[in-house]
DNA sequence: GTGACTTCTGGTCAGACTGACTATAAGATG
DNA sequence: CATCTTATAGTCAGTCTGACCAGAAGTCAC
């Protein structure tokens, strides 16, 4: 078990970010890659991420990648899966093990930006170095089932937000309108979220409230293992 | 991304059939482990596995650890986990990326079982090398989870099976009792599973139908990923 | 100030699904 | 044939969900 092997081991990060669309004005996710520089697929756009460094865990590898590419810190950040088939890298073994990530959209769109770093809109990717593409499909497919059954979406948002706000994020994900009614009668029957007492002030129409995310309610989650962060 | 790294990498297996308690007479879930032969952990009990040979993939090298070790093949492999936290192994970062697996239980009770190799009931183990407790736990935490949404159960059977025998699969996962009847139109109605038109013959009561699975319905699995074997 | 406008928010209603339970079917066994 | 056991069909009430309706509560134009 302690062999020296002849793989090389990767971590890399899909991170996602809402961001409004310029077409449609509605907000859809998007994801930051960056320009590879070395062969092979030199010049092609890759995911953040590098070598593992021996005193570093995991996750504290894929939160690196994604901070030095994107000056961001996740809010949320999990395993995503472990890609190894010999052949996926041409000129040598490289098994990466690949976690996914949420920041808040208002930082997001502060995020570095430059000739060698660009966010995309998550749909509409151009070919990638490696397997790329397919990676994002699955993280895509992996976020889009979470958010239905889990307590994500808020990770997308501030300190507080309206129900409003949080009902775009699911639609932004989902892809789908929801209907507002019925949305409120989900959260809020879940327990995720609590009202501040606090409304929005200034807008047009009557004021909604303002909640907060409830950290006491727990994730349906693993028993032995959690998100590194969330 | 090609850089030769000071970490090892292993891949290893968690392997679940079923068998009936010597107690109880009720069927659980039972495991194969290896004792190790060599430091660290000289002695423990562990999760069969090793290194990862240059041109095998990763569910190649996970299905053939089980082989080795149990003689099995495998009715269903996924990848669970992949554990890399510095520290987690004595003498030398390993990052250990894991599978879990389920066989069918007639053939499991003619697996290889020597002075290196034994199974024990998946709830009561001895403490193991390395975090191999805690990646147990999780894979128990998987199975019974996905049991509940996927149709996996009936990979613990053979070719054809009654409806009593793919409830009591479910039973002793999820360790609890279901309704006979309950179970039967939550079953039929899903769609994974065929009736031959056979009947068991033989028992001191009505015939059961004999059933098999269903390969045309689609699991509810990833777009971009599906299990190795399933 | 007043009415128009927009979104927030509380409520109803019907259909789907689920757990608990009842009842009949169909073989073996003595 | 009576009896026993499991297989299998069906019922019923409570819960959950999507579709929809309606009043509440602000801003804005006039």
């Amino acid at each position: 078990m302690n062999t020296r092997l002849e793989a090389a081991l990767a971590v890399s990060t899909v991170i996602f970010a809402l961001r409004s669309d310029p077409g449609s004005g509605l907000s859809s996710l998007w994801l930051p890659l960056v320009r590879r520089t070395r062969d092979p697929y030199l010049g092609r756009w890759a995911l953040p991420g590098g070598g593992l460094p021996t005193d570093e865990g995991l996750a504290g590898a894929a939160a690196r990648a994604l901070r030095e590419t994107t000056g961001l810190t996740p809010k949320y950040l999990e395993q995503l899966y472990t890609f190894g088939d010999p052949g996926r890298s041409p000129g040598g073994r490289v098994v990466s093990v690949v976690y996914w990530a949420l920041v808040e959209s208002g930082e997001a769109a502060l995020a570095v930006e430059d000739e060698n770093v660009h966010w995309f809109p998550a749909d509409h990717l151009p070919p990638l170095a490696f397997d790329h593409n397919r990676i994002v499909e699955y993280a895509l497919w992996r976020l889009r089932t979470k958010v239905e059954y889990s307590r994500i979406a808020h990770a997308f948002l501030g300190e507080t937000f309206t129900l409003a706000q949080l009902r775009e994020v699911h639609e932004a994900v989902l892809q789908k309108a929801l209907d507002p009614a019925n949305f409120r009668r989900t959260v809020e029957s879940s327990g995720t979220v609590v009202d501040t007492g606090r409304r929005v002030a200034g807008v047009p129409h009557r004021p909604p409230r303002l909640y907060r995310y409830n950290d006491s309610v727990p994730a349906a989650e693993p028993g032995a293992l959690e998100p590194a962060i969330g």
